[in-house]
DNA sequence: AATTATTGATTCATATATGAGTCATTATGC
DNA sequence: GCATAATGACTCATATATGAATCAATAATT
């Protein structure tokens, strides 16, 4: 039997993801931390790193992003107040924008 | 009871976390996209994709970043070939550092 | 103003991620 | 070269995320 399927993701998505771990796993060694070290620090067990470092889509992205923070790892190439200002005009914009989208047709449309 | 105790995240984590579902919502919206429609596309639940706009860090980063591909939400701000090219550099980088790492005391170090 | 789609917030059952443990292999420091 | 720590690759039990469904509230068309 071929499996009754696993989810599917885009090679953009995988190739980020794995990009992001491997980042992860650089910056560790570059601060000769032990897997089971920096494990430790974000409350994790090592084998989920080891997943996180490798790149498997099916980590959460809190712990992800948890791990990616503690060895300076940063996302959004924004540092911590430069973050904290973009979100709140992130939040600003959406309470421009109308809250619900209505659409004639259900149908998916392809535009691009 | 005050409950098992849940995992704890970091502001920074939280904040970018929330920021990445803050954009991807509003990218949605520009696009007059529903968000059953979105979900649809993902291949997800409308219930799922309601959380990865939230910003909850129990959502698999893999669907996270699917969701943020389909509506141009781009990580790294790189785009497919520049993130190709950055993750092979990577990978490169990760074959010159030691392959495993050694250190006398397994105490936490913190310097900064 | 009336109608209807969209959203947000629930609940619950089930699929699945995670932690813990083990083992073999490899690299490091002495 | 030896001793041993670190890593990678498993397995399995259990915690938990996810899908499905429902309901109320709200907003957008006509």
């Amino acid at each position: 039997m071929p499996k009754p399927s696993a989810r599917a993701y885009s090679r953009y998505s995988r190739d980020a993801i794995e990009l992001l771990g491997g980042l992860i796993r650089a910056a560790r060694k570059e601060r000769r931390q032990t897997a089971q070290d920096l494990a430790d620090r974000a409350g994790i067990s090592r084998g989920l790193l080891q997943r996180i470092e490798k790149g498997d889509p099916k980590c959460g992205i809190g712990t992800v992003f948890e791990v990616a923070a503690i060895v300076g790892v940063k996302l959004f190439e924004a540092d911590e107040k430069l973050l904290s200002r973009h979100l709140s005009q992130t939040k600003d914009k959406l309470a421009l924008l109308p809250k619900t989208v209505r659409r004639k047709s259900h149908a998916v449309r392809d535009d691009f």
